[in-house]
DNA sequence: CTGAAAGCGCTTACAG
DNA sequence: CTGAAAGCGCTTACAG
């Protein structure tokens, strides 16, 4: 790489200190007044030399970077993969670059990204955090760094949240599915003591309970890493007993992996198995039947997350927390 | 933000320069011979104070960030999602971070995210470049900034990348669709001089040619900007018509468009319509009938990038041209 | 074995 | 209106 050109360069070359061409290549010379001549010689020079502004010696010596950390469970997870890029606009749209890091829903992965992301000097991070996963967030909490937690977060901790109502998405489909006919109604959860997934789970268990079902609130649980067999396995019992009439998914992917096993198992949607998916996704619309799902603010969650970020890093000390309305949308699979 | 703690600090404290900080914490003590206790304090003492290097600092010092800059089209397509994480699960392995950014195929757009990439002193790039801005990444060919380009190319220009041999994928389709007895089969691109795009029709001419189909050999073409309208037009021509006997689709985004198209139509597949997507998806899974596809190496494809992108960071001066094989999954969409 | 010092490329109070 | 200088937090040749 060529040697690059740094202000020195130009400032040797108009004959002036590399103060003048500072201020002028940051549109201060108003501010300080330079005489009009010298400032259009800088410009001229700049241009010429095609000189390019080191940011990490700009960052070096303003203490900010004009970057933020985003970490997500999993990049190549098309919920959080539009996210991003959500993220990636509103950010650019703002100033700010970000760079990416994937948990895998690990906590110590999630430290070692934190870690890293820190030492880069970020300004701000949002972040996705991982099951017990709360002592290295208090630590970011109680440093001060700025910080927003998106999808999910943890009550004990004082933070920048942005979430859905969670709550109140599946109570709303329970109560919809119960509406249909469904009394013998399952939750299918992730294995997780997260704040998101215990809200889901509370919303099914109290809309069933405010229609007289609480007998039948069962909560079945897959672990991340095993999805696909758990979800299997929840399957072939299912079709075995027969004593199922419905299934909430309480995400994305959960959906997706049941909806592969109520297929190979040519169940019936909805007359045998009524169901309801989670974020939406394309196998939905091609199921047969197009499958109803809960529909989460990507657009709004990921642009709040950026906004409420950047007011932290401008030094606002208050803390937020904004809770999202996600939208029920019903299709056939349903009833 | 507490104050942080600096090498200064630990200097202070322990009592000597800040010299030998550095070298201790860099893991540079038996090189530099520091001596026991010194080095022993001064780790204590690091972790007293909960030091944290400032990658910032290093890097302006050092002139190298161990940061890449990655430039796809759009992190929120699926394809480049997994990609993404490919690249990034390789890049921390190697000690490097990665930041993104997605063009949407559009040149200015790139330009701007090369800019602030460099300004931000990354080690090298990562770019699926858009059509017609082969200017701006000649310029960094130029001056020698360790670049791959993944996925498309310009042949005109000596730079590294990695690419799908993307003339055998659709030769091997086209022969499959022959060998299925369609003859009049037609390619669905993007109106792209891209070299991929050109490759791939390529591919599927040279197919129909060799099989004395030469005759029958028609492009229908899609604009970025308006797929969903574009296919529509398409598949209805080709539904009002019914000449046609065979699709073959030319990327992930045009196979679950047209997917949506042939659907709403209800097109009986393989009978009245036979198709071969590209890139494979949960839909080609769900269709009915599930759908033969053209499958690419992402694993691979992330993983060489950014090898060879590194290598071309740490001096490497050999240009690398690296082409990987594609592999066609039939069932039963394709007869 | 260790320290004093220069320097990476900026920004910014300070002095004139 | 402009310049000399300090300093952000590191690394590293140099000298001893």
């Amino acid at each position: 790489m060529a040697k690059r050109v740094s202000m020195k360069d130009i400032a040797n070359k108009v004959g002036v200190s590399t103060a003048l061409v500072s201020y002028v290549l940051n549109g201060l010379e108003k501010e300080k007044r330079v005489s009009r001549d010298v400032a259009e010689k800088i410009h001229k020079v700049a241009k010429e030399l095609n000189y390019k502004p080191n940011r990490i010696a700009r960052s070096l010596r303003k203490g900010s970077t004009h970057t933020i950390g985003l970490i997500v469970a999993d990049i190549s997870n098309p919920f959080f993969g539009q996210l991003a890029r959500v993220i990636e606009d509103e950010a650019a749209e703002l100033g700010f670059t970000v760079i990416i890091g994937s948990s895998d829903e690990n906590c110590s992965k999630s430290v070692a990204l934190i870690d890293s992301f820190l030492d880069r000097q970020v300004d701000g991070l949002i972040i996705t955090p991982s099951e017990g996963c709360s002592k290295p967030i208090r630590n970011l909490a109680e440093n001060n760094i700025p910080l927003v937690l998106m999808d999910r977060y943890f009550p004990s901790i004082s933070t920048n949240h942005v979430i859905l109502d969670n709550y109140a998405a599946t109570y709303s489909a329970t109560n919809h599915l119960i509406a249909k006919g469904n009394t013998k109604i399952r939750i299918i959860a992730y294995k997780s003591t997260l704040n998101h997934m215990q809200e889901r789970i509370r919303g099914y268990r109290e809309a069933m309970k405010a229609n007289g079902l609480a007998k039948e609130v069962a909560i079945r649980k897959v672990r991340y890493h095993s999805v696909k067999s758990d979800i299997e396995k929840i399957i072939d019992d299912l079709f075995n007993e027969k004593k199922i009439s419905a299934l909430l998914f309480s995400t994305n992917n959960l959906s997706i992996s049941g909806l592969y096993s109520i297929r190979n198992h040519r169940l019936k949607v909805p007359d045998e198995l009524a169901i309801v998916g989670f974020d939406g996704h394309e196998v939905f619309d091609f199921f047969q039947p197009p499958v109803s799902f809960i529909k989460q603010p990507l657009e709004e969650m990921g642009i709040e997350s950026v906004r409420m970020l950047i007011n932290s890093i401008s030094g606002k000390k208050e803390i937020v927390h904004k809770v999202l309305k996600p939208q029920l949308v019903v299709r056939q699979s349903s009833g």
